[in-house]
DNA sequence: TAGGTGACGCGGT
DNA sequence: CACCGCGCCACCT
């Protein structure tokens, strides 16, 4: 069901910890959807959430700021994330092996225990 | 109902 | 490396 991924992800996006990032494809697998990264920018994009997601610590697999378009104002993102102590350089290119969530398995399976208990 | 789209990602050249 | 093509799948028209 589609709508457990987006409960999901909304859970999952509200734990991403400040200063760091996380990937499109990393978010749908803890989503339990491994194929569904594409379906994380469209939910963001969407924003059906009623709580706003922390949506500027999202970036793509190369760890380029690929959404910053849509933001609002132009550069936002890069400045938020800035301002996180996220370094962000010219190309708004974040360096993945220093920023990015490093999401360990136990997490993950803690995860899946909340998801189970919540019933999504 | 069918076809197009995209805040993605991987594998081949 | 960089570039390109293709697979992916929920949404929208």
């Amino acid at each position: 069901m589609t709508f457990d991924f987006y409960k999901r992800l909304e859970f999952i996006g509200q734990r991403i910890p400040a200063g760091k990032v996380a990937t499109y494809g990393q978010l749908a697998l803890l989503c339990g959807k491994p194929r569904n990264a594409r379906q994380v920018g469209y939910a963001l994009r969407a924003n059906k959430s009623q709580e706003p997601l922390p949506a500027h610590r999202i970036v793509n697999g190369k760890g380029f700021l690929s959404g910053a378009g849509t933001f609002s104002s132009p550069g936002l993102q890069k400045k938020r994330l800035q301002a996180e102590g996220v370094v962000v350089d010219l190309n708004n290119q974040v360096d993945l092996k220093l920023f990015q969530w490093d999401c360990s398995l136990d997490d993950a399976l803690e995860l899946d225990d909340i998801f189970k208990e919540l019933g999504f």
